[in-house]
DNA sequence: GCTTAGTTTTGATGCAAATCAACAATAGTT
DNA sequence: AACTATTGTTGATTTGCATCAAAACTAAGC
């Protein structure tokens, strides 16, 4: 993960994960509830993580691919309080937090990593309350398609085609409108010639038009 | 802050804070761009916490008083990307970072400390984006009275009056609506008798029926 | 006091997205 | 291949909130 150690220090480091652990499709990382002891490392494989509220209604909060960490929202009360679901065959590296929490008080690199994971996920989360609070079905369509191919891309993928590993129901959910929009918006781009769609594949045809959806929201 | 620390350490976790600031209503603690050197304890006031897009719309993502930490977000890339205004006078502990990292590498109470405290900023987001991207106006506005008489009554005030620091304007971006529909749904609790309302001053008449609002979203 | 600027309330109208509904495409199963 | 369940698309209609607009209230300054 980070940079800057030395061999021994990076064999320590390795003593924090623990063990590895496979989830299928369509199984529970860890829900609402669980008691919290590790943060997760995704291998490979992707996720979603949602919260429900008591009359069962669900909002997907965010889609983890490999590299990403989940587990942090643990921390606070020793209780996971959202749900994290593989949209894939995963795996995942199992880091308990006291041995995270050990070690970084030993590598002041580790220590700081691990701050700038947490301070990550709130920025993160700072522009998806954005997204919900103030853009419009296109723009929201718009920012997730770009967020998505940018992280891929990062991975070494394509920067131009995606293939979804999530329904349009979670997309709208995670947007904060109904799946009929979001397949509405897809149709509306395609279209227009921004992007290619066919069920779950989506290639970027005009990433530029794309961006200027999502910057100038209210330019009509 | 964090109980069970004998005097001695209190004393080293008192050099944290190395200076206090005060910020008069309507000034900027720190904003987008700025760069990152300090977390702020809130020692009195109230402030707003918000991110803008280019185009200059601004989005309020948190509403922060006494004993609460603002500038998390600035660990991730050492540049704050949120403004924080103070919504009246206000002073802040000025708490560097560097000296938070290496006290916590010292006292573990300490790190785990910070630890939850970023997670619970997490969670805290977690349910901001549960309101934005599932509930009604309604709900919101039942959401948001309900979150805020709680926590100026753990601070020792009434459950049931509340002034507020903030316009409606800020509300509604806050909760992802117009001002007028924070009028208007204040307007409707009101003749309801779930709340008195006037102006800034709201008190809560019947806690049961918000709360029933704010959970049963769907039950008409 | 009066004036001005900022805030809040209320009303009338319009629109973007939700809802309701039907059908098509795909994947999984026997 | 046929059958079923799931997912996705598209159309018609409704609705909750935004928008536009005006008036009432509050606070600050002269």
């Amino acid at each position: 993960m980070p940079l800057g150690f030395s061999n021994q220090e990076m064999k320590k480091i390795d003593d924090v994960v623990k063990t590895r652990r496979r989830i299928k499709q369509g199984e529970l990382l860890f829900g609402n509830g669980d008691t919290f002891t590790s943060l997760f490392a995704i291998r490979t494989g992707f996720f979603k993580t949602s919260v429900s509220t008591e009359d069962g209604r669900e909002q997907v909060i965010g889609f983890q691919m490999a590299g990403e960490i989940v587990g942090l929202d643990g921390i606070v009360n020793d209780l996971h309080n959202c749900n994290v679901v593989a949209l894939e065959d995963a795996e995942v590296c199992v880091m308990p937090f006291s041995n995270i929490e050990t070690l970084s008080r030993e590598f002041p690199e580790l220590q700081r990593h691990i701050h700038k994971i947490m301070s990550r996920e709130i920025v993160r989360e700072n522009s998806v309350m954005m997204l919900l609070g103030n853009m419009r079905a296109e723009e929201r369509l718009a920012g997730f398609l770009l967020n998505l191919v940018q992280r891929m891309h990062a991975r070494g993928f394509s920067q131009s085609e995606i293939v979804l590993r999530m329904t349009r129901e979670e997309i709208g959910s995670y947007l904060g409108m109904k799946l009929e929009t979001v397949s509405r918006t897809f149709s509306k781009f395609s279209e227009e010639g921004i992007i290619e769609v066919k069920q779950r594949y989506v290639r970027i045809i005009q990433p530029d038009v794309l961006k200027k959806i999502f910057n100038l929201q209210s330019c009509d």
